[in-house]
DNA sequence: AACTATTTATAAGA
DNA sequence: TTCTTATAAATAGTT
């Protein structure tokens, strides 16, 4: 389209590289405007100069664009590198998270206690002392709390099944 | 640029608009294409019908594009939405197992047990008299942590400061 | 950066 | 849709 037809191919000649990089650019961003316009459709062009530098048109606006082109291309590789990167790390901090969590988890849920155990070597001596003290807390307060369900059962239970006079006859003798 | 020329305005008949994105879409592709070897250029363009379907064009790679773009563009807005969306998801899963990681600290390193002790009271009788046992069996493994621990600190301080002959005679002695 | 001879893209028609 | 073609637009080489 000018004087001369020439064979699409790598231009060696940096500056006639550089100057057809912005006349060629120039007229993408031109078409892609027309299209927008024409067709009330989303368009967005990114481009790097040879030295590197990024261009870009978008209509509505090149992130617009391509949040939306990323969406919906999600299944192969529809995320970026940074974005992969910043998962990675989260999920990582979220697995280490989570496997502390299930301290908690094993010793309420499933009352088990060598997980426990073996944090406790790493426990420097006053600590230890602090945890024994807690746990003899603990061991009363469970115990209370089993003593206080002992006696609401019973009390249940005789209110279910209201004795009768033969019963309480036996019971008496016996 | 054909039989006659048209304003650059919304095609408001709808087989036109398809058509002439059709056309239109293909023209900016073959340029993007042009341009990216010519140029050695890396090149993406994203382009959504007027139906609402994706087409896209890139040199080496949409992505690969997108993704430098992204990142050198990271200072205003580089974050794409979904990308956004995803990590303030992670980040709120991440406080939750924070929060629950809390109660082991709380139990580990600050030895208190008023969290736990509120967690009691969700724990159905058959737990709690598996906690029981298991405190029991805490309690009995933490002793025996202490008392050897103050077994060897008795011999680390002997090794420590060495008796001489002298002092063990007044031990004996008294 | 402008100019302009040509090539290329494409609007309308088939 | 796809092909054709008259014409508008883009641009290669020049200044």
């Amino acid at each position: 389209m000018g004087r001369r037809k020439i064979k699409i191919a790598f231009l060696k000649d940096k500056s006639i590289r550089q100057v057809t990089f912005s006349k060629r650019r120039q007229g993408i961003f031109k078409k892609a405007n027309e299209l927008a316009i024409l067709c009330g459709a989303g368009v967005a062009v990114v481009t790097f100069s040879p030295g590197g530098r990024a261009f870009s048109f978008g209509n509505p606006g090149v992130n617009a664009v391509i949040d939306s082109y990323l969406y919906q291309s999600h299944g192969d590789d529809g995320f970026s590198l940074q974005e992969q990167k910043q998962l990675a790390h989260l999920e990582k901090q979220l697995k280490v998270e989570k496997e502390k969590g299930k301290k908690v988890d094993k010793l309420l849920n499933e009352n088990k206690v060598t997980e426990l155990m073996l944090s406790i070597d790493e426990l420097n001596w006053d600590d230890l002392q602090k945890l024994k003290i807690s746990l003899e807390e603990l061991s009363h307060y469970v115990n209370s709390c089993l003593e206080d369900r002992e006696a609401s059962t019973s009390l249940l239970l005789l209110a279910e099944k209201p004795v009768n006079a033969a019963d309480l006859q036996v019971a008496k003798i016996a």
